[in-house]
DNA sequence: AATGGTTATGTAAGCGCTTACAATGAAGTA
DNA sequence: TACTTCATTGTAAGCGCTTACATAACCATT
């Protein structure tokens, strides 16, 4: 047997060191359970119990554990737990991508829940990516996560199932979409993309134009172009697919783009040069809208003079852009933190409800009426 | 035995089923190695040698323990595999906060690389708290985590104590102080500072503040307020601690501000008040300076017509402010990679150096000539 | 044909913990 | 006093895997 690591303590020990030499050597061999146990002078079982269950434990006893385990400076471990409890303590979470300050906000809330419940976090970032999710949600199934945040209600449809055949609790945040997915927690992205078009409607807009996210896998991008469709339709407008030219008299079009701030200045610039460029402009994000509102600027065309623009998120940079940004507000701390409560309630035993979330037009300076309509903006 | 997972399969088997009827019920027990190493016909040692080293493997048993694999949908244990083979394939990382795109690309940049080398990443945010950085750490060690990555140079005492004692491969990322901490990849925030102050300098200012982040435990905010120090002391200036007013003629204030775009305005807007306010000032990080600008504008006072302003990190805010921010560049994800690469090299035996990433001083319009004086910018 | 050297498997002993179950002793009850 | 009951503790069997070590099989040599 290796040497336990050394310690100087006057807790009771049993005396039957004999060959063994338990408590003197100088190596540092992490101090275990037995090693605990054995300074305390009690089984491994009650050590254990010390532990996990302390009211199980004489008073006295789980002193002298305790006082053991902080004399050998013993770290638990966990892998040796999971196997034995079959339970781990660690939590995954997917995200799209990490850079992005709306999923770092919700990645942080959610950090902050976990630890906070005595869970680890477990993150991979999927880049957006169906395929990798799965693969990246098989490898957290193999370290023996318990529960998994997930963003959005769209995903492979192995995931389900593996999700289901070990048991692991999970949560789609960023969406409200109780038909798809009875465990989510987020807001409706296709009924605030319609308040947004709405109020762009409101404001004397007819050529109304989307800079939407790639859609492909992407129910929230979806989500925000059906709701602009809908507000559309009840006007009797539509929106051009994949074009960047109206298909309609009096429509603006939908291009997608990825969502990066270079990419969505270059599909802006092809956007204005259409021969009917949109009087409005709805972005599946903000760093989408913050990109268009650049480029129109830097082709000098005034926002929201000639072209309205508004954004979905409300990031910080929304409202420190000038002209500052009309947005969709949604509470991404609160969001996450709802995400993150539902699984630990879940694995406490608890049944969560999925929970909307409640999201918010923020009404700022990027936003106008329409050009040669009348009057200021107005709540619509 | 508890009925294994049901599984239609063509592969052999050694048909020595019988009262234990292995494959065929319905039951859904995740399958073990043994249930793949029963079906494939072969011994676990076997199983476990066709996914570890398959080379060591004949070909078809391999294939037979593949496909196996496949059929029972096997994902293996890594709590059991850890145990027994003392590694976990996790790597950990703690940083101050997540909610700062400086962090958050960071984050971004270091899942991706252990993800690529077949590690999981556990994460956790201490938010500038020592203390808590070492509990996470503690409770990191206890998962096993194989390797570290940290923030800064600076850490609680007993945290390089607990990482040598288990043994843990490290990196300090985001600063290069080789005195200190031989296992870093950064760059040199003193000497940052003091490029982004000589150049102030050169533009002719003399009334020089600082808008620091909070320095205490971070030797990041210390390093940059000994760089605008060092270029100060230079030319015989120097920067008052901890008070708003010049202490001597001809010199700025040094005020420390929390990481928030709201501090840093409300500090600001003491800094303004003061008798000699600055004709220039250096910002602990873009988010700081992004607020001193605002405060700025929101003041009346122009930038950088009254006053200059310079940032650090180069976040993308930074790029698209109005008047656009000079500031320091730092190739986060750049230096997040190779933060990981660090450990990873570590992890893989080898003895990886510590790494200076180059910074950059980026010019834009948020400085200018100190008042009075004549020209406009130049390279310094 | 006997020998030695490979190489490919199997056997079985753990890794460090949890937990069913048994054992013990104290206290309460008839 | 004998019998329960209950609260504590110990015993020991795994959890699912890896990995020495032993074994067997196969070649190439002599």
């Amino acid at each position: 047997m290796p040497a336990p690591p050394a310690v100087e303590t006057d807790v009771q020990d049993d005396g039957s060191d004999g060959a063994q030499s338990r408590a003197t050597t100088t190596m540092a061999r992490p101090a275990t359970l037995v090693d605990v146990a054995h300074v305390a002078g009690v089984s491994t079982a009650t050590a254990s119990r010390a532990f996990n269950r302390p009211d199980a434990v004489r008073e006295t006893l789980r002193q002298r554990v305790q006082a053991a385990a902080i004399a050998l400076q013993y770290i638990p471990n966990e892998a040796a737990r999971a196997l034995a409890s079959h339970r781990s303590r660690v939590i995954g979470a997917i995200v799209p991508t990490i850079d992005n300050a709306i999923f770092a906000q919700g990645v942080a809330a959610i950090q902050g829940r976990v630890e906070a419940a005595g869970y680890a976090l477990l993150l991979a970032a999927c880049d957006y990516d169906l395929g990798r999710e799965l693969a990246q949600a098989r490898t957290m199934v193999s370290r023996g996560i318990e529960a998994l945040v997930l963003v959005g209600t769209r995903h492979h449809p192995a995931l389900r199932e593996l999700l289901r055949e070990h048991r692991i609790a999970y949560v789609c945040q960023g969406a409200y979409a109780l038909a798809h997915e009875p465990a989510c927690v987020g807001f409706d992205n296709r009924r605030a993309a319609y308040v947004a078009t709405r109020y762009l409607l409101h404001l004397g807009h007819r050529r109304i134009g989307m800079l939407a996210g790639i859609r492909k896998d992407n129910d929230r991008a979806e989500g925000r172009v059906a709701g602009v469709r809908d507000a559309l339709a009840e006007v009797g407008l539509a929106l051009a697919d994949g074009s960047v030219e109206p298909d309609r008299p009096g429509t603006g079009g939908l291009i997608e783009s990825p969502y990066t701030y270079e990419a969505a200045r270059a599909v802006t610039r092809r956007l204005l040069q259409g021969p009917h460029p949109p009087t409005a402009l709805v972005c599946g994000n903000d760093v989408l809208a913050l990109g268009a509102l650049r480029e129109c600027q830097a082709r000098g065309v005034s926002v929201p003079g000639q072209i309205s623009i508004i954004g979905f998120d409300d990031l910080a940079a929304a409202r420190q852009a000038t002209p500052a940004l009309t947005t969709i507000r949604v509470p991404t701390t609160q969001m996450g933190e709802a995400a993150a409560d539902f699984v630990i309630a879940a694995l406490a035993g608890g049944n969560p409800p999925a929970l909307e979330i409640p999201f918010k037009l923020v009404i700022r300076a990027s936003t106008g009426p329409a050009p040669g309509k009348p009057g200021g903006p107005t709540a619509p």
